[in-house]
DNA sequence: ATCATAGTTTCAAATAATGAAACTTGATCT
DNA sequence: AGATCAAGTTTCATTATTTGAAACTATGAT
C-alpha cells in the first residue's frame, strides 16, 4: 500500500460527484449539481446515472431530483460494526454516562475531520444516524484536539492542512501555530479541553484512546458554562480515564482475539 | 433515467469488490477476498487500493487486513437525514412507543430487501447504527410483506426474483405463489402480519406507508408468542394506522414544502 | 405557435482499465 | 544459513471504457 494519491480514475471521480450531491443536504436537480461540478454535462450526467443504478443515489422521477441512496446506509452499518469503536464501547459508555450524567461523545478521525460514532444524551435517548456519522472540525473540538495531539509528524501536518481555522467564537484557534502549542500541552497533560472554541457556552473535557501509541479515537464529556466551570471538568478526569482505558483494552483484545 | 442495467463499468465493479469485503463482517486479508472474487488478482488488488484511497475501505498495515471505511458512515449520515423516513418520524415513533410499549421498527425497501432505518425498544435505549442500516428479508417479515403488497406489477416481479425463500421456520412462505396470495389479502385488509415466519416465537403487525399510492416504507409493532396471541396484534391497529398516516403526511409535506 | 430551458443521446478520440506474468517480501522448514 | 513456498505487489502491451462537444428531445413559459 503506497502513499495515498489523489487520482483514482473513474471511481474517484464518481465518488466526488456523490459528495457533490451529499453537500446539498437535500434532494437536488441535475442542473444544480452541474453548477457546482467540475465535470462537463454529459460526464456528470453519466456519473449520476451510474450512481443511481448502483443505489448510492436515488432518483425521484416525479420531481426530477437526486438524493442519497439507501445502499449507503446498509454499507455504513457494516462499517460501523466492523471498524468503529462504537460496538465494543457500549457497556463502557453506559457506565460512564451513569457516573457523570453528562453528554458523552465517542469520535474517530476521518480525513482530518472528527467523525462521531456514538453518543449518550439525556434528551431523546437516541436518533440513530442523526448523531452517529456526523462530522465536525478537529481544530476546535475536544475530541479533535485530543486525537491530533498524538498523531505523528507527517500525519499531523497532513491533518493541519485540512483545517479551516474558521473563527467560530472568540476562543477558536486562529492558526496552526497556536493550535500546535496547545497540542504539546495536551500530550503532556493527557487531557484536552474545549473552552467554548466551537460554540459559545459549550465546554468539554476529552481524552484520546491510544492503541500502540496511535490515536484510534477519543472520548469526551460535554457540559455548558451555565452548569459548570472549567475547573469542574477536571472532576471527571478519573471516570474518563477509566473509560478510555477500558475501550483501549477492548480494542486491543478485538484486534488480537487469539492471543 | 432508463431502466436499471447491470453493467456500470468500473464503478459497478469496484462497488461489488466493496460488497465482497462487507460480506465478511470482519477485517479480511487480500487473499481471502480474492478467493471469493470473480476478478483476477491484479484487478482486485487495484480495486481494493482505490477503495482504500477513497476511504470506503481502510487498511491496517500491521495486520495486512482491509475493513470497511469510515467515509461510508459519513455518507450514510447524509443519506439517512436526506432520504430516509427516520428524521421526520421521530415524534410519531415516540408517541406510538408510548402507546403500545412494544418494539417498533421503521423500514424501507432497498434492492428487494428490507432496510431498517429506525427503531424503538425498551432494552438499551439505543445502539445507533447497530440497528439502523440493518437489512432483512422481505418475503418473511411484516414490514417486507406490507411494502411488497403495494408494489406495481413490474417492481413486484423484480423484487420476488430477489427473494431467497429460505425456510426460516415451518411458517415461512416457501415460494412466490403462496406469498402472492397473502399479498392480495394484505392489500385488501391494509395490514400485514408476521406469524413466526422469520423467527419462532416472534410475531408482528405491520402497515405500509403510502405516498401517491406507492409504498415508501412500513411500520411494525413486534411482540412474542409468550406475551401475546395473534388476535392481540389487532388491538394495535388503531395506533399503528394513526402513526402511519402521520408519517405519510409528514413525508408529503416534506416533498412539497412550498405548497 | 415560438422560444427558452433542462435533460438526454451520439460517436470518434482520448484515456483508463485489464490481467498474465514476472517480481518482491517475509515466513517456515531442513 | 540457505532453500522453499505463499502472499502481496508491480509491469506493460492489449483491450475496453470513459470522455465531452455537439446535436437532439422533452417540457414548460410567453
Amino acid at each position: 500500500m503506497n502513499i495515498a494519491r489523489d487520482n483514482d480514475g473513474t471511481v474517484g471521480k464518481a465518488l466526488s460527484a456523490l459528495e457533490l450531491v451529499a453537500a446539498f443536504e437535500r434532494p437536488v436537480r441535475f442542473s444544480e449539481v452541474l453548477e457546482h461540478s467540475p465535470y462537463p454535462k454529459a460526464t456528470l450526467y453519466r456519473f449520476l446515472q451510474t450512481l443511481t443504478n448502483q443505489g448510492l443515489l436515488q432518483y425521484d422521477p416525479d420531481q426530477g431530483v437526486y438524493s442519497m441512496g439507501m445502499r449507503l446506509v446498509r454499507l455504513a452499518h457494516a462499517a460501523w460494526r466492523q471498524s468503529s469503536l462504537a460496538p465494543i464501547s457500549q457497556d463502557v459508555l453506559d457506565t460512564l454516562y451513569a457516573q457523570v450524567g453528562q453528554t458523552i461523545h465517542l469520535a474517530q478521525m476521518d480525513a482530518g475531520q472528527v467523525l462521531y460514532v456514538e453518543k449518550r444524551t439525556a434528551i431523546r435517548p437516541v436518533e440513530m444516524f442523526s448523531q452517529a456519522g456526523k462530522v465536525g472540525p478537529a481544530y476546535c473540538t475536544g475530541v479533535g484536539k485530543a486525537m491530533l495531539a498524538y498523531l505523528g509528524d507527517v500525519a499531523l501536518e497532513a491533518a493541519l492542512q485540512k483545517q479551516a481555522f474558521y473563527q467560530h467564537t472568540q476562543f477558536t484557534h486562529a492558526d496552526a501555530e497556536s493550535l500546535k502549542t496547545e497540542l504539546s500541552q495536551i500530550q503532556a497533560e493527557g487531557f484536552s479541553y474545549d473552552r467554548e472554541e466551537h460554540e459559545t457556552g459549550i465546554i468539554c473535557i476529552a481524552k484520546a484512546i491510544l492503541l500502540n501509541g496511535r490515536p484510534i479515537g477519543a472520548l469526551s464529556i460535554t457540559t455548558t458554562t451555565v452548569r459548570h466551570s472549567f475547573d469542574d471538568l477536571n472532576e471527571w478526569k478519573q471516570p474518563l480515564t477509566q473509560a478510555v482505558e477500558q475501550i483501549a483494552q477492548a480494542a486491543k483484545d478485538w484486534q488480537f482475539p487469539t492471543l
